[in-house]
DNA sequence: TATTGTTATACTCTATAACTATA
DNA sequence: TATAGTTATAGAGTATAACAATA
């Protein structure tokens, strides 16, 4: 007996999110963004107050990578950090009006490109798909 | 009417992506290679000759990228370039013995890798999350 | 002229280590 | 001492543009 040829299921994964990664960066650098930012944007709007800790952990990445964009983004006249009196160590970040309408235009784009991911697949077929990604990322953090 | 909610598909097929592509670049890592590695090495033996834009068209890269990467490689003794003596300008890539052994030892990590990301899921499962990426992929090549 | 590949350069995202300031 | 965040530095992966070699 051979074994039948799985393909790897990482590699289609990967591959997968790398294809769809790209065409949504392209789609939010059309109108000024890009995905760290997007996902920034996110969990600030999401989380009025909160430390950069808790937001850097919430986009996935170290805080000193969190600093590194959010100079990027303050430079960009996006958003604004001063401290919080009632604790100076903590800086509160918020968004400028400019900060705001660019999480507009990206919200936009989001959803957009989400209508355009989920063509032609049903509601059933992609309550599955989050299924199996939700035991992938199991499988992954142990 | 209120329209349920529903969470971007695409930030959670990258989330569960971005999570397995780490654990397995650890896992990589720990025998001494990379994705991109692991990837070159892939394309290199399954197609014995071809050219370097064929290579990097199959891992999914520019050229200029690849020879980054095949530049590492060389110097860390994985391979050797040498001109073809039908066709000067193509550069025939060859596996040093070490490069071979590299390879054999990243596929017995990413054999491993596969096992545990297929933990729990029935073949109908993954066959159904395969063909929904096969969709994605469809939906954003337009 | 067209093709193959390299070199030079730079960008983005990420990380770690050392630091400042506050508590 | 511990906590919040920044600065400095570096590394991996990628890309584009200009170039050299070959056909």
């Amino acid at each position: 007996m051979t074994s039948p040829f799985r393909a790897p299921i990482g590699l289609r994964l990967t591959n997968t999110a790398r294809a769809a990664s790209r065409a949504f960066d392209d789609a939010l650098a059309a109108v000024g963004g890009s995905a760290p930012i997007w996902q920034i944007l996110i969990s600030i709007k999401s989380r009025q107050l909160g430390n950069q800790r808790e937001l850097a952990e919430a986009v996935g990445i170290q805080g000193a990578t969190l600093t590194h964009h959010l100079n990027a983004m303050e430079s960009g006249g996006l958003l604004t950090r001063r401290r919080d009196p009632a604790n100076r160590r903590v800086h509160v970040v918020e968004l400028t009006e400019e900060g705001e309408l660019l999480f507009h235009r990206l919200r936009e784009v989001a959803i957009a490109f989400d209508a355009r991911l989920r063509a032609g697949l049903s509601e059933e077929q992609i309550a599955a798909f989050e299924q199996v990604l939700t035991r992938l990322a199991e499988n992954v953090r142990d």
